[in-house]
DNA sequence: ATAGACCTTCCCATCGTTGGAAGGTCAAGC
DNA sequence: GCTTGACCTTCCAACGATGGGAAGGTCTAT
């Protein structure tokens, strides 16, 4: 299975799988006589797993961790569970900032009137002038208890 | 006032300033005979509406945008809503992924019995098997509707 | 033989930020 | 005046994950 192939197969470019090849993410595939990179079933099962676990928002790093868990059959499902949790709360903290900036940026939106005249809220908060609606200015709000704790 | 002082002040690191003048973001502060910059108020004030803005998620471009609105005295506020508006699409769809990534991960993570036994669903989600508890493989969960439309 | 589709390696760009090296400047203390 | 330490300057590189492209080799079908 060429590159080509085996990019179809798994949903990898074949730019990324020889980057992933590069920093050992995966380790080294056959090669052809002429140097062409050869795939196995077994290399595009990893593959495979290498994008789902992308798909989940996983790192490099976290996938290198996965990968050496899924590897060994004597592993411990502890381990493999601390690796998610850790990234649950990685991705916890992304969203919380990024609801609390969209909370915020609706808030100001909201109170401007989106005319021809050149008052505007948002910019009056971005300038640091105190808010008419009274809120302070550079405080983020609190964010939405969303993900269902 | 010195890029230290104008750092402290602003809460943008004195390398971050460098950049953003480099870039154009600002304009070219002034210099001493040494070569020193020197900071004005006023360009305190914009570095302080850069970091403001920073906080709510814009990027370099965007704020490149709301910083000439912002001094173009003869803005209509509907050009910047509209930025605004366009942000939080930004981050509506960032908040999206991240909550359906969560979402699958800690479904996953909750059928892992997490002991020291090897037998993992995560593990074997990502290999693609098909899961015990019925849910499809490789789907993502549909967003919450979290972010008060 | 030749065209076209593939493959190889290598370098560069992104985006925002940080780090460091090598060197100049300033202010305080001796 | 000289030294010391804290500042400043520019330049170069790195991060993480990905894409783009150039220059060149290989395979397959006509």
């Amino acid at each position: 299975m060429n590159i080509g192939e085996a990019a179809k197969a798994s949903g990898i470019s074949g730019k990324m799988i020889r980057y992933y090849e590069s920093i050992g993410l995966i380790p080294s595939v056959g090669r052809t006589e002429a140097g062409y990179r050869t795939f196995s079933d077994k290399d595009i099962h990893t593959l495979r797993f290498i994008a789902r676990a992308r798909s989940l928002g996983f790192s490099v790093e976290q996938m290198s961790n996965l990968l050496a868990l899924w590897r060994d059959s004597n592993r411990a499902s502890s381990d493999v569970k601390a690796v998610a949790y850790a990234h649950i709360e990685e991705l916890d903290s992304k969203i919380e900032k990024l609801i609390s900036m969209r909370q915020t940026l609706q808030h100001l939106a909201e109170h401007c009137q989106g005319d021809n005249r050149p008052s505007c809220p948002i910019l009056g908060d971005l300038a640091g002038a105190p808010e008419s609606a009274g809120t302070a200015p550079a405080q983020v709000r609190p964010p939405l208890a969303c993900e269902e704790a």
